[in-house]
RNA sequence: GGCGCUAUCGUCUAGGGGUUAGGACGUGAGAUUCUCAAUCUUAAAACCCGGGUUCGAUUCCCGGUAGCGCUACCA
């Protein structure tokens, strides 16, 4: 198949090339991983290009955020970044070999007129391509009008009859008569190429031997095999790769919520989970049987280089789901070496305004690890560590089910005695607590509840002994008087 | 509108001419438990429709439908 064409026994040359329009997108990250896992797997070099052609929507900024998504996701490349607005030179050369072959045309048309009669077209008839009636311009009367400075446009002319095909890796032959190819622009009138253009010719030149991109590039693909014909150069191996939905199955966008890598990065995915999830994302290993015989879904980057191909790639659409990459991330977080998650949380204390100590924080990690999908999550779930002073709760939380606030006060109450003079270790702590209910006649429910309210200051917490430990005698009794108070206030 | 592509549980998918159509996420129930989580068990849940080929189609072919993509001097 498409695989095995003799450009690809050569070590094979991948690019990621992304339009600096806009940040990095889920989709574009997809596209980039493929691209990597590629390259990775059969030794190839992975080429970041940066395609900024479109210099009024193009900015430095996303140039920035492109790349520092690229790094978080741990995408590294070989070659790059390149960009085409610093190559200009060698579109120019490829058009006018292409004019001189004949295989490109000038066109004198305005945008003004072209946009006027699409309308005209749109409104009466079919076919709203553009109509090629400056390929019928005389040759010598073309060049007297460039050289009298008339604006002119570079367009390709496309054959009127004929067909033009080409091997998709993962959608299998793709054919489009030529009829139905638009005359396309090469050069605008200002002398900057097109997209059609300049990844022809960049793609040529860096003699890339896959293309993998998205599936909504098939379109055009075959006014790209158009140029490779007529600029006598080997066709690369096309993969198209289909595209992410958002959950009402349309394309993912930015009123789906986060459509930014480094959205999620804020949000406190893990780069080797979000790897793993959008590597699954429209692509399989095919059926890889774990030892109960269930389908594996956790993929170490290596595992994940190892096992891919093209062919796995699935041909249609894929909606993004989040509760997905929430599991695949607390899966991630959970394998986690604790000192490693306990750094990788620490940040979005810092940017909560909580002084988390460092080695405070090693302690609290493995409390609240199983109980946080996001790293981000570690904050609500952790901050009473932290927090000096116990954000206000409703003292009737202190109140275990079945009881009432005088119980809640004989529980407290003995709670301070047995904290008092218990050691702090989780342990003894549990033990002597767990005595005290039995003396009060308690069931430990009800027991250990108004404690943990009082302590954390709120109804679901980490385990309540390893807690305590951490916080220390004197926060845990100072909470607990603070709790005595509040329900007294009760009435 | 034209052209192209696609179609298995709600979602991601495995599979493939004869299967109890498998797994994962999510959802329901239960177990465990100091709460919440985590964990374990378990349940519900799918081959778009119509023809054809065939002894037999979810699988192969054709058509329909739907969805998506392209239809710029954007990429």
């Amino acid at each position: 198949m498409p695989e095995s064409t003799p450009s690809a026994a050569k070590s094979p040359r991948v690019r990621f090339a992304p339009s600096p329009t806009g940040y990095l997108h889920v989709g574009g990250a997809r596209t980039a991983l493929f691209n990597w896992l590629f390259a990775r797997h059969l030794g190839g070099t992975f080429i970041l290009r940066i395609e900024d052609t479109d210099f009024e929507r193009s900015s430095e900024e996303m140039v920035g955020g492109i790349l520092e998504g690229m790094r978080w996701l741990g995408l590294d490349w070989d070659e790059g970044p390149f960009f085409q607005s610093e190559r200009l030179a060698l579109y120019k050369a490829t058009a006018a070999r292409l004019l001189e072959s004949g295989h490109a045309y000038p066109c004198f048309c305005t945008k003004e007129e072209l946009e006027q009669r699409r309308g005209e077209a749109a409104e009466a008839g079919r076919p709203l391509m553009y109509d090629r009636r400056c390929r019928r311009i005389p040759r010598a009367e073309a060049q007297a009008r460039m050289a009298a400075g008339d604006p002119a446009a570079l367009r390709f002319a496309v054959s009127e009859s004929g067909s033009t095909s080409f091997d998709d890796a993962v959608f299998g032959r793709v054919e489009i008569a030529n009829a139905e190819i638009e005359d396309f622009v090469l050069l605008r009138s200002d002398g900057i190429p097109t997209y059609h253009l300049s990844v022809v010719a960049d793609d040529i030149d860096m003699r890339l031997t896959h293309i993998i991109r998205g599936a909504d590039h098939i379109s055009n693909t075959p006014k790209q095999v158009l140029q490779y014909r007529a600029l006598g150069a080997e066709l690369p191996v096309f993969a198209h790769v289909p595209l992410i939905l958002g959950p009402d199955k349309t394309r993912l966008s930015k009123r789906h919520g986060a459509t930014s890598v480094l959205a999620y990065k804020e949000m406190g995915i893990v780069p080797e989970a979000f790897r793993n999830f959008l590597a699954l994302l429209g692509w399989t290993p095919g059926a890889t049987k774990d030892a109960n015989g269930k389908d594996r879904e956790i993929f170490s980057p290596q595992e994940l280089i190892e096992r891919f191909t093209l062919g796995g790639i699935s041909r249609s659409n894929a909606v993004f789901d989040n509760d997905k990459l929430a599991w695949f991330n607390a899966e991630y977080i959970r394998a986690l070496p604790v000192d490693e998650l306990s750094r990788a949380i620490q940040p979005f204390f810092e940017q909560a305004g909580l002084n988390a100590a460092p080695d405070r924080l090693l302690a609290v990690t493995p409390l609240i690890r199983e109980r946080i999908r996001f790293l981000r999550d570690a904050v609500s779930v952790a901050d009473f560590f932290f927090l000096p002073e116990l954000a206000p709760y409703d003292p009737a939380d202190l109140i275990p089910q079945k009881g009432d606030a005088a119980l809640a006060l004989r529980i407290l109450q003995r709670a301070r005695e047995v904290l008092g003079t218990s050691s702090f270790d989780h342990v003894a702590l549990e033990q002597k607590l767990r005595e005290a209910a039995t003396a009060l006649g308690v069931k430990t429910g009800p027991m250990f509840q108004p404690i943990r309210v009082a302590v954390c200051g709120r109804r679901n917490a980490p385990p309540l002994f390893e807690t305590m430990a951490v916080l220390g005698r004197q926060v845990c009794l100072a909470r607990i008087r603070q709790a005595e108070e509040r329900l007294q206030s009760l009435g």
